[in-house]
DNA sequence: CAACTCATCTTGTATATACAAGAAAATTAT
DNA sequence: ATAATTTTCTTGTATATACAAGATGAGTTG
């Protein structure tokens, strides 16, 4: 048996899930469902149902079915993500001012950084993310307009970035750097930065299973914003 | 049926692995000794192994055994762990120097951080990571001494702090926070630092079952060390 | 109409069984 | 003694079966 079956299963649901057929809290095929489906036994199909479930892909409830869980949930450094929800959590209130929309020539590293060619075009984004109308986060993005054509057309006041293209795009890998900078006289002007002062950096880069969507260069000041990291070896 | 029986054998094996009883690598019960002791069937057994498996705890290999999983392979944000290891994968020469091992009182925040009483004795360490005999980072460690009486006696330049503690407080918890500092003075000059320049901190605390074990400063230049992060979706 | 009961669909736990395949030790043959 | 074979122990895959328990909607009853 050259590729076992719960493993086939798992494979469709998976594919299913990365075209975007299958959305978030959609629900999935139950056990019986792809007992007849795939020929198998309930155990098979269970099995592959739960190891997606254990993974955190899928959630289940008794009685009522197994559903597509939410990217909210997906695991630990992504918690990188939403800044806007980070900010209600503290019961802060949550402001952006976009500052660049625009299209532009790609110049290597950044087209390098996208997988297109250079000075083919590519979009450009820059926006600051308030906490109590004072700046804590720049977020300049670059975006395959390939993965993502609506791009500049959309208002970011209500939806963030990078909930938009996981909605286009669902995302499938993400890498991250992060490092400690100066900040350039410009990005202080953003920042609203007088005296100068270091600043953490998050570099990120996400993949589709089309190709790679953006590339994310997240910056907050030293004094006011830090990553959390937690592990638990228990349960 | 209150606790099921799969999460008992589950239970029964994450308490001997906290409790020392079980260290990195060492074989656990197969399942057809799991099988006889619990009084269950295979699969049932079978599966408090499949489920440690999955979740990182155990590893298994067909003919051989299931294994206590070593901690390296643990998460994401933990490979900040072992600098010494970090730098030897880069094919560089790695050194350290030994600055500071001492028995002092502790003031509050430490206290604080380390769950103990405020001016009760704790173990204090200051060590420099060298790549290429270049200063990468600085490690100060606080230590609660109830948790690793001879952490003093021990010679660093073989084993890390971090390898030491946790072979005699097995680690169940960790937290970290990062973030953009400027180095003081004192700092600085460990460093080798000339002009200033911005550095990343990672606090971590770790906690073993019986309480909270060190809490460790880890500063490195911004121009010299960046975090990685590394997450898929897929499988 | 409202409340209750029941049938049905879902996931959850548990067992017994069968065969496959990798690894290592014991046996046998050279 | 060494090499090849066999046995045994391990995990891996797959099925059929049984009962438990949560959720939901249909039908019955008051």
């Amino acid at each position: 048996m050259s590729v076992p079956k719960f493993a086939q299963i798992k494979e469709f649901i998976l594919e299913n899930i990365q075209s975007g057929e299958w959305q978030e809290n959609d629900r999935v095929p139950s056990e019986n469902e792809l007992t007849s489906q795939f020929q198998v036994s309930r155990m098979t199909a269970r099995r592959a149902l739960s190891e997606l479930t254990d993974a955190g892909i899928l959630t289940r409830s008794q009685g009522q079915g197994t559903f597509v869980a939410s990217f909210k949930s997906q695991s630990s450094l992504l918690e990188i993500k939403n800044i806007a929800d980070e900010v209600k959590a503290r019961n802060s209130n949550y402001s952006c001012t976009i500052l660049v929309m625009e299209s532009i020539s790609a110049i290597a590293p950044i087209a390098i950084a996208l997988g297109v060619e250079v000075d083919s075009h590519v979009y450009r984004s820059v926006i600051v993310h308030n906490e109590n109308e004072q700046p804590l986060q720049v977020e300049e993005r670059f975006v395959n307009p390939a993965l993502a054509k609506d791009y500049l057309q959309q208002d970011f006041h209500s939806l963030t970035p990078h909930e938009y293209l996981s909605q286009n795009a669902p995302l499938t890998e993400a890498r991250h750097t992060v490092e400690a900078i100066m900040p350039n006289q410009e990005m202080c002007e953003w920042l609203n930065l007088y005296n100068e002062e270091p600043c953490l950096q998050v570099i990120r880069r996400t993949w589709s299973s089309q190709g790679i969507v953006s590339f994310a260069r997240l910056v907050s000041p030293g004094s006011k914003y830090r990553l959390g990291g937690h592990l638990t070896f228990k349960k």
